[in-house]
DNA sequence: GCCGAAGGTGAGCGCTCGCTTAGTAAGGCC
DNA sequence: GGCCTTACTAAGCGAGCGCTCACCTTCGGC
């Protein structure tokens, strides 16, 4: 895994698939102007402004400024179910894997908190098709965690009461970094990510 | 403790201080608008009309829409300061203490989901002045569980890490309970608090 | 050198926002 | 009964919103 190469202003490279690149500028300024003042508060006339454009320019790419949520959201949670997949099935312990899996999903959150921010705290200004299709996505990436710690408790390497509500309180923990975490702050992302790696291999009782 | 009788719509008895009475009637209808839909996306005229009153009403109590949310901030954190400080200054072990603090504030965020969704996650959408005075309190909640979480540690009941990291850990894990818990869900706010209790102590090297 | 598509702009429409103002109804006090 | 205070409403102001439309510029293909 890579180190956190990534400040709150540069996570543009995150967003290379999407063309041209007009678009690509307004999904950026977009993501930026989300995780500053949320969707709402967010004026499409600022997410242009910031591009570099004038108001109209944004609708000659995107039909409407929920769309813009929408690919940011759906983008996003690919991601972060990529990661978590990535983790999840390589080989090695379910203690390695899930250790693996708390460290990277938490410097995403901690090093792209610009983007972390918005894919994890704003879906419920999505509309009711458009949250659907993210749930689903969310939905995925709780099975993958609950598939390690389920593996960890059937190979006796955890010992684990509840474990849907031990699932739910690492997933919480590692979302919740987009929240708090500040880039000027004490931690770096990866030693979050350590930290918490420590504290969830506890958490399942392992360590 | 208590258990937790409130519900999502019930909330009420929370904000008998505040009066008179069509002051109180605003302060909860604005409590619940802004859990559904978020600061900036709810009006003026939704809050008085959730209060049955006309939209110039509002203005009678509260000088600006910003002051409703101060307000709801301000009594939301006193209370949360409050559930920590009593289970902090009671008497026993720190392991006692802990799991009253983490089972008790985890039961607010459950139960009171409604008002510590709005407490919790709108503080950005305060003024300067305002958040800085938020923040100051929110510092205080901070301060009470790292108390008990180095009590615990110097007695040598627990075994942790970094004492600030592992504080900011189990704050951040209470404090999601208010985006992730449903009330239609498996689980009571009692429940949870249990179970977060449990986890706490594991993450402090106890149990 | 001309042409049409692709990608942009300036101006502005219709609407809703937070908030204000003028007026009204009710109740306590003398 | 007269009168002030308190609590409220109907109407609407100015501003800013998401979004549209008529028009302009650039550029590859022939």
């Amino acid at each position: 895994m890579g180190t956190a190469e990534e400040t709150a202003g540069g996570e543009a490279q995150a967003w290379g698939e999407v063309t041209p690149d007009a678009a690509r500028r307004l999904l950026i300024a977009a993501v930026e102007a989300f995780a500053e003042r949320g969707y709402h508060a967010t004026t499409t006339r600022d997410i242009a402004g910031r591009a570099g454009m004038s108001p109209a320019a944004l609708y000659i790419h995107y039909k409407t400024k929920e769309e813009l949520l929408h690919r940011i959201s759906r983008i996003g949670h690919e991601k972060a179910l990529e990661i978590l997949r990535t983790a999840s099935r390589r080989e090695g312990t379910a203690r390695e894997r899930l250790a693996d899996a708390v460290s990277s999903f938490v410097r995403w959150h901690a090093g792209g908190r610009t983007t972390a921010r918005v894919v994890q705290y704003e879906l419920d200004s999505l509309g009711p098709d458009a949250r659907a299709e993210i749930l689903a996505l969310r939905r995925q990436c709780d099975d993958e965690v609950r598939g390690i710690i389920e593996d960890g408790v059937a190979a006796g390497e955890f010992d684990v009461l509840d474990v849907k509500g031990t699932t739910l309180a690492v997933l919480s923990l590692c979302i919740d970094v987009a929240r708090w975490f500040n880039v000027d702050g004490p931690w770096t992302p990866d030693e979050v990510g350590a930290l918490y790696a420590d504290l969830v291999l506890r958490m399942v009782g392992e360590k």
